[in-house]
DNA sequence: GTAATCGTATCGGTAGCGGTTACATATACG
DNA sequence: CGTATATGTAACCGCTACCGATACGATTAC
């Protein structure tokens, strides 16, 4: 796995649709004022807003006046959800397997994985706390 | 920033030089018994060794029955100082920078940095927690 | 002096990402 | 019905970073 820009331009992507009030399939907006406001390509963007889909966080509509809305409030968004649904984690990197036969070289292993497990449950609660609405707040 | 296997191989090591008594030169482990536990390559090792001991971490020294050793003891390195010195973090990516003219598209970005940044912070505070000798624990 | 070891440079292969183009499908509107 | 608009997805390109391996100078013990 790599990195990736993924969370940051969902996250932006829900914010700006809470923000221009599009709850429903009549107020759908499109990729390309979506990418418009990153700014980013209309292409990334729908590679974002389809994972988005499959998650339950928004709808879509092909064809004229087609688009994305939020199928949820925005104070019921947590980031957490976002992240997940992007595939994301804290990619501190995999454990190495350990040697085989070292009774150490391999229970090291499993507590360097118990410790990665432990920084992505914690970026999971952090952002648990943060809601799609919240990144409208100063605005 | 990509995804990358230094923060496990780091940790690993930490941990083995813990478990193989290595508190000064004398003790000295080498890369290549260091690689072989992983397993992986000697110079990988290195890499990342290099890294510890200018976090101030470990000491190192060249030539025969040389290798590395801890400088601290593992109850005091805990595993943040680890993932800071082989420039980790949660890598869930950088906020876009927004449209210009835009009040909104430009105050989204920041709300967006600042949810990274609280996870990042997440990520520092649990692995605070965790030190190299939590990592031997059941052996 | 010899052997061992570190630190670093370099190269090759692999993988994922962002941006772009392209196209089949679906929808609204006249 | 036909046209314009928009999604979803595939394909391709150039870029970057990583891991593994080889190599080489510098350092150190014996």
């Amino acid at each position: 796995m790599s990195d990736s820009q993924k969370f940051p331009v969902a996250a932006h992507a829900l914010a700006y649709l809470a923000h221009k009030g599009a709850f429903a399939p009549e107020q759908a907006v499109s990729s390309a004022a979506l990418a418009a406001s990153m700014p980013t390509n209309p292409v990334v963007v729908r590679r974002v807003t389809s994972m988005l889909g499959k998650a339950g966080l928004i709808g879509a509509r092909a064809g004229a006046n087609g688009g994305a809305w939020l199928l949820k409030p925005a104070e019921d968004i947590t980031l957490d959800n976002v992240l997940r649904a992007v595939n994301g984690c804290a990619h501190l990197g995999v454990a190495p397997p350990g040697a085989k036969g070292c009774p150490v070289g391999e229970k090291i292993p499993e507590a360097v994985s118990a410790a990665i497990v432990a920084a992505d449950k914690a970026v999971a609660e952090r952002l648990g706390k943060i809601t799609v609405a919240d990144l409208l707040k100063d605005c």
